[in-house]
DNA sequence: TTTGTATAGTGTCTTTATTACACTAAGTAA
DNA sequence: TTACTTAGTGTAATAAAGACACTATACAAA
């Protein structure tokens, strides 16, 4: 039976696709993400936090569509990026406000989202958060401090957070995160944070250096009130090594 | 800065949203997936092997979506689906056939396409393969057999195969391939299979009989020309528990 | 200048998991 | 009766994970 797209079963409009980006950042304190407000006037009971995002352009992938999201407001290009699904249930839109916020933007307000979210992994410090487009303001915010978004962008946080510790468990994204030179204990921090578990220090660092994609550097931290630490760097290369045979034995 | 969804950027046309599926089959011999034919004539040079897909309807999430193609193709509901990713290169129609393929029946065919791929996990036996509004000819097709695919179909096709490896070596997902009862050999099988690795039988019976997700039947085989196996069956009860704690330490 | 405090840095022992390995049992087919 | 095929079972060696405590060195405060 061939046939053409079935109208009967769909309004007639066909449905916009976005991006939305949980952008990650430690402070070696706690994991935050970025949010933005925005809404239709000034007055706060119109205004939403939510994740930054954008439709997408008809000439650009997926991928592009959340690197130019991510440039346009941290100004990093070639951040760690991964795909975490794609999210489009048709009621998605719940909130009043979320509603009255889509209907001053949108084209076609009733028509369906579906949005394809991506986390990313990018040291904080390297990145200067800018107003966009698509952004009144922005702002870091913890993680662990968020309760409520716009649209079903909490869902997309949850599920964000669930794959990065998934991945953390078991290949060393983390030091994407960090800066060039960090320290063991800034690393180890990294993983109890995200991971919401203590871990043994010397089992920590066994660990780490079995695995040999840190270099050790001469340079020690300064102005800290204790024993200084040696500072590291990451070793790209032998973690490409590594990445070809699946990090088979690593895991917290 | 307000803005409305920027049509000088567009062509004017929002994308349609398919879904696509990868439905897995296991004959105790080699993994299989169900591919079907399409194309505008009889002609073979117009057919084109493909994954079985559709567009979304309005009124229906993702997931449901992928249950639909799936119970329309195989007869079965509430088989173990699982969300790949999205997959939408703007260039992804790039073989002629598939061009011409699109045209006859798509109102919109410049219109770019955006897919969401699932695979799904399901007993052969149990499944009886329909011929539906979107396939003239369905049918299993070894895995290790398929060189080409239409649109981006083997690149789904791979990524989805990654993905179950994935999951298969961390949980015990591979169980929904099997019937009811199986035997341990088969099981083994299974995930040498999937894996591609062999696995030595008496470290698998061990870590398998670890997880205790099986229950052991009295009932043996009938009419294999060696030692009867006794068969067992999967203990859902016991794999809900275990699923809770993460299955933290099991793994192939 | 002494004391307090905070993190750095290091080794061993125990427990647990992984790997490697070989024979007998019980069916069918020839 | 024999050949063939898969079922079913235990142990010893090696590797990984987990638990655990002290000294070193910087700064801050008294």
């Amino acid at each position: 039976m061939n046939r053409a797209y079935n109208h009967t079963k769909n309004k007639g409009l066909n449905p916009n696709i976005s991006v939305d980006c949980v952008i990650f950042g430690f402070d070696f304190e706690k994991l935050n993400v970025v949010t933005i407000r925005r809404g239709t006037g000034n007055g706060s009971e119109l205004m939403r936090t939510a994740l930054p995002g954008d439709l997408i352009y008809d000439n650009e992938n997926l991928d592009m569509a959340a690197e130019r999201v991510l440039e346009e407001l941290t100004g990093l290009k070639d951040v760690y990026l991964e795909q975490v699904g794609a999210f489009g249930d048709p009621n998605r839109v719940r909130n009043k406000k979320d509603e009255k916020w889509l209907k001053s933007i949108r084209e076609q307000p009733e028509a369906r989202v579906v949005t394809i979210a991506y986390y990313s992994l990018l040291p904080m410090e390297k990145c200067q958060l800018l107003a966009s487009s698509f952004a009144k303001s922005v702002q870091w915010e913890a993680v662990a401090d968020i309760k409520d978004l716009a649209f079903d962008h909490l869902e997309i946080l949850k599920t964000s957070l669930d794959k990065l510790k998934n991945k953390l468990a078991h290949q060393p994204v983390g030091v994407n995160l960090l800066p060039e030179k960090f320290t063991l204990g800034q690393l180890q921090k990294m993983y109890e944070t995200i991971l919401d578990k203590k871990i043994d220090k010397r089992n920590f660092r066994r660990k780490i250096q079995k695995l040999d994609i840190l270099t050790l550097l001469d340079e020690k931290q300064t102005g800290v009130p204790h024993k200084p630490s040696h500072y590291v760097k990451f070793n790209d290369k032998k973690y490409r090594e590594l990445s070809e045979t699946g990090f088979d034995n690593f895991g917290f």
